[in-house]
DNA sequence: ATTCTTGCAAATCATTTGCACTTTA
DNA sequence: TAAAGTGCAAATGATTTGCAAGAAT
């Protein structure tokens, strides 16, 4: 894809983080960059079980969770059971159409969505706007 | 909703949602309204069980469900693997602290969360916001 | 050689389901 | 007596954990 893609960048980005850039870890985050499906543990497993047969679920489940940790990638908990990854971590909303099931993002007006801001004494530190109902797409091709 | 939480209040809110207030719905409701805390299912679980012995798990989570379906109250899922409930179905975010794990309501600003609108084309009809970080109460008394 | 990465298989745990018992209208 | 409400126990399914084998430096 384009160059901010190349593996060398993104092998670049995990070293910055203190991660050692293994080959199942780039796919995974190349695979969370190129595709803002938002996926989840499991679709991110079998899309990728395609391309790299020699991949465990649980190569998927760890590389999540430290890329978690060192804040490259954040989780979604738009809708319990369904934990979806993004590689965005800027600032942005979560739309979820219940007709088709896709999570689409939402550019939204800023100041809600500032962290690292004092609100009624507490101190946020990190903030989800999640929004339901039906998407575009569906609006205008209802099932059935 | 009424605003008094006398059991015949709740009794007509049910029966005015077509809910038959039979007496585990009557508690789980009125425990849910009297205790603003959020509470997952297994909360309500064991607090009822002290008090109402022949109450199982699965009486919870039927009715849970059921209020859910008839918008009666609202499901949180600020966090993964801890899915709670909350009487008050009015817009409001609401905050988690990291430190104490107590979940609080927010005012916030009302165009954000007002559901039943169009953005970029999509159609709205829930939203939840979800704030992180430390609580006032947090804040004064650190722990350790 | 030691440390990091991977992955199988088992464990965990909240939630759901099947079905039988009990209550109510 | 049919329908609704309840509850035990088993099933489910995503995630976690323990540990051993393989890879990297």
């Amino acid at each position: 894809m384009s160059e901010e893609l190349s593996i060398d960048g993104l092998s670049e980005d995990l070293k910055k983080k203190g991660i050692h850039p293994s080959y199942h870890r780039l796919k995974i985050l190349e695979y969370l960059m190129q595709n803002k499906t938002h996926p989840t543990a499991d679709m991110i497993y079998k899309e990728l079980s395609k391309e790299i047969p020699p991949l465990s679920k649980t190569t998927v489940y760890n590389s999540l969770k430290l890329f978690l940790k060192r804040g490259i990638i954040q989780e979604l908990t738009i809708e319990e059971k369904e934990v979806r990854y993004d590689a965005d971590t800027r600032p942005h909303a979560h739309f979820k159409c219940t007709e088709c099931g896709n999570v689409i993002d939402m550019a939204i007006e800023p100041p809600t969505l500032n962290p690292e801001r004092v609100v009624e004494g507490h101190k946020v530190t990190e903030c989800h706007l999640y929004l339901k109902g039906v998407c575009k797409n569906c609006l205008k091709n209802p099932k059935k």
